[in-house]
DNA sequence: TATGAGATCAACT
DNA sequence: GTTGATCTCATAC
């Protein structure tokens, strides 16, 4: 069995992480599966929340790395983000899809959905899926409800643009696992 | 398949 | 008052 990512881990360039983690496991209270997309957020980067210094609601990502950012997206959706870097960098990876192995007839029941590749396939649906809420702001990485293990054999990885922005909108910070089926978007 | 509106709120101008 | 790291449903080709 695989050790749980530590914090030690997160606390890296989040462009050292976030291919990392493309492949790794989440669960949140027993519920999610094998992380298939991400994309990279950084303190210098237009796009990113932590862009205009430290706030209420960012503030977790000038913390020590390795704990969950939570945000509500325009007033109706969850996003959950992993705080990466060394502390005060104020950089995060938003989880964006996985592929369900664990908990599914919860995740069904929340999401009102049967199809297990529309049950994660976008950060909303992802974070409704496992249940995560502002309650999950702030809550370090290594410990319940959240379980992150990492990924036990070789992935194909892509990269891509981020997607959904509109401010620096060309970097090539997202990343997914080649060909599958649970991406949020096909790579192009 | 593709485009568009609505939902709904916190942070910003 | 406007915008956004989104999603769903409706309508149009």
């Amino acid at each position: 069995m695989p050790k749980p990512l530590t914090r030690r881990f997160f606390a890296r360039s989040v462009h050292k992480v976030a291919p990392e983690l493309i492949g790794a496991t989440l669960l949140v209270d027993g519920c999610g599966g094998r992380i298939v997309e991400v994309e990279a957020y950084h303190q210098t980067d237009p796009a990113a929340h932590s862009y205009i210094g430290p706030t209420e609601r960012n503030a977790v990502m000038f913390g020590p790395p390795g704990f969950a950012y939570v945000y509500r997206s325009y007033g109706i959706h969850w996003c959950l983000n992993f705080v990466c870097e060394p502390e005060g960098s104020a950089g995060a990876i938003l989880i964006r899809a996985l592929e369900p192995t664990k908990g599914l007839a919860r995740m069904r029941r929340r999401r009102g959905l049967d199809d297990p590749r529309d049950l994660c396939s976008g950060p909303g649906k992802l974070a409704q899926a496992l249940g995560v809420t502002h309650k999950h702001y702030g809550l370090p990485l290594d410990r319940p409800p959240f379980v992150l293990l990492p990924r036990t054999a070789p992935v194909e990885i892509v990269t891509g643009v981020r997607i959904g922005i509109t401010k620096a909108a060309d970097l090539p910070w997202r990343y997914g696992l080649k060909g599958s089926p649970f991406l949020s978007k096909p790579f192009r």
